[in-house]
RNA sequence: GCGCGGUUAGCUCAGUGGUAGAGCACUACAUUGACACUGUAGGGGUCACAGGUUCGAACCCUGUAUCGCGCACCA
């Protein structure tokens, strides 16, 4: 029974012993720095091989609970960014800790078709290469092109993501195109449409005339644009002569005004409604043709332009609402690409819209109606990929009514509610009511609910080639004989979902629409009657908001789906919210009938050291896998998680990763040291035991009780999903208290110069017993030192996978665990517990404990300011005296003498200082350094005063607290405590410095 | 216009009412047996500003300034 688990503690550490370890064998094979590339793929084909990232279904009952986190998928075409270095090395590190915690974890990975990017990637290609355009190979040409440079590039930042270390479920890697997913998109748009939450209509769109395509509001940018407002004027043909001004930025839209908007509350104009104007452009145009009424309405401002609105139904969001509350013609004046069409004018017939702005205004300067020019600056649409403004442009699309608006909107957590501990979502059979989700952080909820609460209809369908196409097919009949016949024959094809035809028209004209699921022998069979399936392709997000289920085998129930959904965390960048979160919630409200996930961590965004967003155009992003390349996996996630506090963007600066790479080699060297330190001493080479509590030093005890503290540290950074809180624990336990103090002062327990055996005892070689080498206590330091190491190796895994795992072998802890519980891999070691009350008992470890080192280590910090100040290279030991607050161990003085790199630290109880002797007070007690005529008085002298000035303004303040009577009456006990025992503190230093300072003087 | 977030050391940021912190950068020293990808010591802050609440405010309230983001937009 290895360690402590068989005694009766109920505290169950494993890693207590000390063994031979393999590194031990082979010392000089264990590098001076951390080499990650030696490492990192090693162990990742080790993890792969071992199924370590496969969840089984099976394994989660009731003992052993499930947690699983879908990926946002990553484009196909993608490359690595820092962005998904952020957002996967969280993901990570929270499945890590998951299956550190001993639950069956699903980390479901994929990509995403990503329509118009693939779409504009691969035409591109096309059109470079064989400079043609798409539409010159045809759709099914272009489709195989598709798949075949998916094939080729696809997936390439799949494999970078296994070089960051993720623990994705490769074995369940899914595709958003993938022919099952793609049933699941058919079948949710059947069932949309069986809802009528599916309509075709004419509207208003955001037409993209770069790709040529409808687009969803959301894909639409504003950005500031420097233009100007163009005055000209109309004549009113009741009243020629009488003119009105009208401002515009876009006169070249003028031949499609079918109206002039005044307020009708405008005393200047509202005289004029129901007259008419004449339109200037076209200019060829008949007079009779170009004449549009003046209407009144409210939505037209006075206090803009000149309070006269021209109304451009077809061509402006709010002109066309206008129009439709006036019933006005709707006159469509460009072609798709956005070049002006014959309805412009002959001049402006064929020219792109900018050209035709321009253009326009030379022809109203002409005729004289264009009053003036001023330079204006307003918001314009721009189409987010292809970054050209968008056009509002009528056209017939696919909208979307959006369902389970109410509900979805309704279980996010508006208001802060204590800790944000993660729950555990309903699964399976479970019917009680879903808990609600929560964002973190937490203010995203906010602009999660007002989006909710202002939905507009999603355009869904796009006028693309590659991705999911739109399961309708329709017929145009001329006759009702032909629709009666057409029907009839409709029965003979095979359609797994009937009862969904739509018969609309009259007279010579009619429409019959079949949404249906695509099956054998169908597609053909509507070919044959003269069916046509509709051309367009849906949103791509109309696939990836199914997601968290598609990729479980829905609508299948599958063993995945039963344990796997909903999920535990979502963590994705607040920028999809609209685009992807918000829709996901409302798909699994309306096809799972719950939330779909528990949590949704949104990360910040990543920006360079400027502020500036990541861009390729701007060449400010680094290429994460040059990073790991040149700092490692681990030190990348390392430096990328220490800067990331949650909720904030975050200012990328390749230092952090240096300081990650700074911290691994450290850890590295901090096992080296332990191997090096050896087996206690034993002739055998190899020793076993556990940690005696009697052999314990306070140094020991010291570091236990951290360790303790950093543990329960992480666990509440974990609760509160605050990763740049558990990297800050981790760097301080780790370098300062472990590194810098702990393993320093164990030094004097594991320094062989100081064993007993390599002379005979002597004044100036004392023996083990008052303080030297003592081979029980070297054993007992390397199992203190094992006991955290094993333990600070787990609190690290999750964020540094890769050297943990080299370092968890190396050392030899794998060897000491049950196989499935850290013994094949550190990914299944339990996570520490914090150590709890028995544990402390029997170690005694107490609050008393922790205080007298911290006291120490203050001694020790100010000795060593003494030397500094008295000018003594680092390097010459010179003698101290302490007379002590409280009694020491032999053992304890030695530490003394090594932390300061003293030739002797003398305890005198009653040592009254010479002339000649620095000094200072701590809580430990007072520390002199007698300088036998080497001191420079005045120097001392100014030292002094300068710390007597520091003390006397801390302790003043803390005297005008405490002669406050409503301070001492009101403030709670321990607090006026506390201001007690600091006053007390600052006098005894305040003493202290003045006797010295008197006895410089005297 | 509405909403959200920020303003703390030279830089990047922690810090939810009780002694202002970290990392980097800077200065000086040290090649000592884990680590120079290191160690030790040091300098450096009117916590944006103004009021208020409180015994006590970086922290809570009100307002102002300023930067950033989101939403909605008037042509």
């Amino acid at each position: 029974m290895p360690g402590l688990s068989g005694s009766a503690l109920s505290y169950d550490f494993y890693s207590v012993f000390i063994r031979v370890h393999p590194w031990l064998k082979n010392m000089s094979e264990i590098t001076k720095a951390y080499e990650p590339q030696s490492v990192e793929d090693k162990w990742y084909d080790f993890w792969l091989k071992q199924g370590c990232f496969t969840a089984d279904p099976a394994r989660v009952s009731s003992k052993r609970a499930a947690y699983s986190i879908v990926i946002p998928p990553p484009n196909v075409t993608g490359v690595l960014t820092m962005g998904h270095v952020l957002n996967n090395t969280i993901q990570d590190i929270l499945a890590r800790k998951a299956r550190m915690d001993g639950k069956e974890v699903l980390w479901l990975p994929g990509t995403d078709h990503a329509g118009i990017a693939t779409e504009g990637v691969v035409a591109r290609q096309l059109s470079k290469e064989e400079k043609k355009s798409k539409r010159d190979i045809g759709r099914e040409e272009f489709l195989k092109r598709v798949r075949i440079w998916k094939e080729k590039h696809g997936g390439i930042i799949i494999g970078q993501l296994k070089k960051l270390g993720c623990s994705c479920d490769w074995t369940r890697e899914r595709f958003t195109m993938d022919d099952d997913y793609a049933r699941c998109v058919q079948k949710v748009f059947v069932d949309l449409y069986k809802k009528s939450l599916i309509y075709r209509g004419k509207r208003m769109v955001n037409w993209c005339p770069a790709t040529q395509t409808a687009l969803s509001d959301e894909e639409v940018v504003m950005k500031e644009q420097k233009g100007s407002l163009y005055y000209f004027k109309v004549e009113i043909a009741e009243a020629p002569g009488t003119f009105l001004t009208i401002a515009t930025t876009r006169p070249e839209t003028i031949p499609g005004d079918t109206a002039v908007a005044v307020n009708p509350k405008d005393p200047r104009y509202a005289k004029y409604i129901g007259k008419h104007v004449i339109r200037p452009l076209p200019a060829e145009f008949p007079r009779e043709q170009k004449l549009i009424p003046i209407i009144g309405d409210e939505h037209v401002d006075f206090e803009f332009g000149t309070g006269v609105l021209k109304v451009t139904p077809a061509h402006d969001k709010a002109d066309f609402e206008i129009g439709q509350r006036h019933n006005l013609p709707q006159i469509d004046i460009m072609q798709p690409n956005g070049h002006m069409n014959p309805l412009a004018g002959a001049p402006l017939n064929g020219l792109d819209r900018f050209k035709a702005r321009k253009v326009a205004v030379e022809l109203l300067t002409e005729m004289g109606a264009l009053e003036k020019e001023e330079p204006y600056s307003n918001n314009v649409g721009f189409s987010e990929r292809a970054d050209v403004p968008i056009e509002p442009r009528l056209s017939e699309q696919w909208f979307l009514k959006y369902p389970s608006v109410e509900k979805a909107r309704e279980c996010v957590e508006q208001a802060e509610i204590g800790l944000a501990v993660p729950g555990e979502p309903r699964r399976g059979g479970d019917t009680a009511p879903y808990p609600k989700m929560r964002f973190h952080p937490q203010r995203w909820a906010k602009v999660y609910d007002h989006w909710m609460g202002n939905i507009q209809d999603w355009c869904i369908s796009r006028q693309l080639w590659w991705g999911h196409r739109i399961p309708v097919w329709s017929k145009t009949c001329n006759s009702a004989e032909d629709v009666k016949a057409t029907l009839q024959s409709l029965k003979q094809v095979p359609m797994p979902n009937p009862g969904n035809l739509k018969v609309h028209g009259e007279a010579s004209e009619f429409h019959i629409q079949v949404c249906t699921l695509p099956s054998d022998g169908m597609e053909k069979g509507l070919e044959h009657l003269g069916f046509t399936q509709d051309p367009d392709v849906l949103d791509t997000w109309f696939s990836s908001w199914l997601w968290p289920f598609a990729t479980m085998g829905w609508p299948e129930q599958t063993d995945t789906l039963k344990k796997f959904y909903p999920t535990n965390d979502l963590v994705t960048g607040p920028d999809i919210i609209f685009f992807w979160v918000a829709r996901m919630i409302m798909a699994g409200y309306e096809f799972m009938n719950g939330l779909p996930f528990q949590n949704v961590y949104f990360t910040g965004i990543i920006r360079d050291k400027q502020g500036r967003k990541m861009s390729k155009s701007l060449g400010n992003s680094p290429d994460p896998l040059d990073l790991i390349g040149k700092y490692g996996a681990d030190a990348l996630r390392f430096g990328t998680m220490r800067s990331a506090p949650l909720g904030q963007d975050i200012l990328f600066d390749e230092q952090n990763v240096e300081l990650g790479r700074n911290f691994c080699n450290k850890l590295w060297n901090a096992c080296r040291f332990r191997q090096m330190v050896g087996s206690g001493g034993s002739t055998t080479g190899e020793v076993q035991g556990e940690i005696d509590p009697k052999l314990l030093t306070a140094d020991d005890k010291w570091i236990l009780l951290k360790l303790d503290a950093a543990i329960r540290e992480m666990n509440t950074a974990f609760a509160e999903y605050k990763f740049s809180d558990a990297t800050a624990t981790l760097y301080r336990f780790f370098w300062s208290e472990y590194c810098d103090w702990y393993l320093e002062a164990s030094k004097v327990a594991l320094s062989s110069s100081r064993r007993g055996d390599e002379a005979e005892p002597t004044s100036e070689n004392p023996p083990p017993h008052v303080g030297g080498y003592d081979e029980k206590r070297h054993a007992n330091t390397l199992a203190v030192i094992d006991f955290v190491l094993s333990h600070t190796l787990r609190l690290f895994h999750p964020f540094l996978p890769f050297i943990t795992e080299e370092l968890w072998h190396g050392m030899g802890y794998a060897e000491d665990m049950p196989e499935n519980q850290g013994g094949q891999t550190i990914m299944t070691a339990p996570w520490p517990k914090p150590l709890d009350d028995d544990f402390k008992l029997h170690y005694g470890l107490t609050g008393d404990d922790e205080k007298c080192i911290e006291t120490r280590n203050e001694l020790v910090s100010q000795g060593r300011n003494l030397r500094r100040t008295a000018n003594i290279a680092a390097n010459k030991k010179v003698k101290f005296i302490l007379k002590p607050a409280r009694e020491l161990a032999a053992h304890d003085v030695e530490v003394l003498k090594l932390l300061l790199n003293a030739e002797s630290v003398e305890v005198k109880g009653d040592y009254q200082p010479s002339k000649n002797t620095m000094t200072v007070r701590t809580g430990s007690g007072d520390l002199f350094l007698p300088l036998e005529g080497l001191i420079d008085v005045e120097a001392e002298k100014a030292r002094l005063k300068k710390e007597l000035e520091k003390i006397e303004a801390e302790a003043s303040k803390v005297e005008q607290k405490l002669a406050n009577p409503n301070f001492t009456r009101k403030v709670p006990a321990n607090v006026l405590q506390e201001h007690q025992q600091r006053l007390a503190d600052w006098q005894a230093k305040r003493d202290h410095v003045k006797a010295a300072l008197a006895a410089l003087e005297g």
